[in-house]
Order: structure tokens, then sequence, then C-alpha cells
DNA sequence: GTCCTTTATCGTTGATCGACGATATTATCG
DNA sequence: CGATAATATCGTCGATCAACGATAAAGGAC
């Protein structure tokens, strides 16, 4: 939702980037908050803080949710940068992106 | 979205409150989140903060957007609990709640 | 009382979310 | 190579979002 925002006229033409006029940092912003707008995505990163080793499938387990459920949610996750994934052999350790979290911390703080 | 999760099957039963077991916090979280997950929301945020006076219809002004649509967005921030609005004669003022802000201020600095 | 302004609500439409099961993908192991 | 395990992706379905225009509701002004 937050990164492919509808075209709906008016707001932009052809190939502009359609962000609202003169705030492309609210584009940000909305972008993390919409990755921790979901309580299964807060718990995930909140997991993945607290173990500092990066789990992987250890949060399906955690969460009451079907395995492609919880991947959907590590997807968006991963597209908001907040967390990475790395292969390791037949698994995939997450974990927090220490930069993206301060940036979050950083905008809510700044508000 | 943050409000009536769709009950579907497994995660709560008939008159559970259906949050994700013993995570109530997270529901909150991602309330807030849900709140400022959307650009219009943040650019609405950060001007109610900006002006200590409460503006109303101005808000309306800002934004592209139809007045409707703004009214509509006004209302979710409004639900969250993160902005209040106040009746004045035949405009309404709308202005921040600073224990909103500050929860969600400490709910992220915690992370 | 009637107009005008301001805001909220309604109704619609298209897009996206969020859930799931089923299936594809990838890598290790025997 | 074939089987197994771990993830990701696909396809579907119902629910919600987000946008708009049109209309209702409420208060002030003349």
């Amino acid at each position: 939702m937050a990164k492919r925002r509808s075209a709906s006229a008016k707001c932009c033409d052809d190939a502009s980037p359609c962000v609202l006029p003169s705030d492309q940092s609210a584009e940000q912003f909305a972008s993390l908050a919409w990755a921790l707008a979901h309580p299964a995505r807060v718990r995930i990163v909140r997991l993945l803080i607290s173990r500092d080793t990066c789990v992987c499938g250890e949060i399906v387990d955690e969460m009451p949710l079907a395995q492609s459920t919880v991947s959907q949610h590590l997807k968006i996750l991963k597209e908001s940068g907040l967390v990475q994934g790395e292969v390791d052999g037949p698994k995939v350790c997450y974990c927090i992106n220490p930069e993206k979290l301060a940036m979050l911390k950083s905008l809510v703080a700044s508000l």
C-alpha cells in the first residue's frame, strides 16, 4: 500500500513519481509504518529483535498462522527494508536491518 | 484494519477478543502504526503537530485530495486516538492527542 | 426563515490486504 | 539420482481501503 499508490488522476500525470506534492518523506514514513500496521508483523519484528540469532521457520511456530501466511508477512517486511533474509542451506534466516529500524525510530521520534 | 481483524477461524472462536495469543500489545502497536500507514495521514499529523492552533478545513487546502477523502482520513486518525476533533461553530478544529502521540513514540522507541 | 459555509456521511468503484491450501522451488541427505 | 525438508509462490476468496462525487447535517449571517 505504501509503495504503489493508485494513480488516480489529479495527483500525478504520466511518468511522475506520484508522491503527494513536496512530501516524499511522508511516503517513506508511511511505508515503514505500513510494515508494522499488522499485529503479526509487529510480533515478527519484535521476535527478530529479541533473538540476536536470526531465526527462520521458528517464526512460523510462534504464530498461529499458516506457513504461507507468515511467509507473506515476511515478504512485506523484507520489502519495507526492515527485515533481511539470508539463505542458509535449505533454511532462510531473517534478521532485523538495524539501519531501517533506526530510521523508523528517528522518524517517529522527530514527529 | 487494525481494529476489526477478520475473524477467520483458527484464530479465535466466538466471543473471544481475537488478539494473537498473548500479545495484545502488538494489536495496539499495529493500530497506531496503521493510522500512519498512509502518506496523507502522515502529512495531516505533521501538520497538526506543527500548528499549535488546531486547524480544521485548512487541512483540505493543504492536500491534493477531495474534501470527502480528507474527512475520511481524519476519521481514521480520530479512531486511532491520535487526533481529536472539537466542534467550533460550523467548523471543526482538529488537534493532536499528546498522550497517544507519546504512546506511539514510546512503543516505537522501545522496539 | 432562508441562504451559505463547513464538515460528515453515503454509495460506488477499483485496488489491495490477509488468510488459506496447493503447488513450485531449492538445498541437503542418503 | 531420488526423497525429504524448508520456503516461496500461486490462485482464490471475502473483507477492507481509498478515492471520488453527491448529498445530508449543522451553525451562522442576512
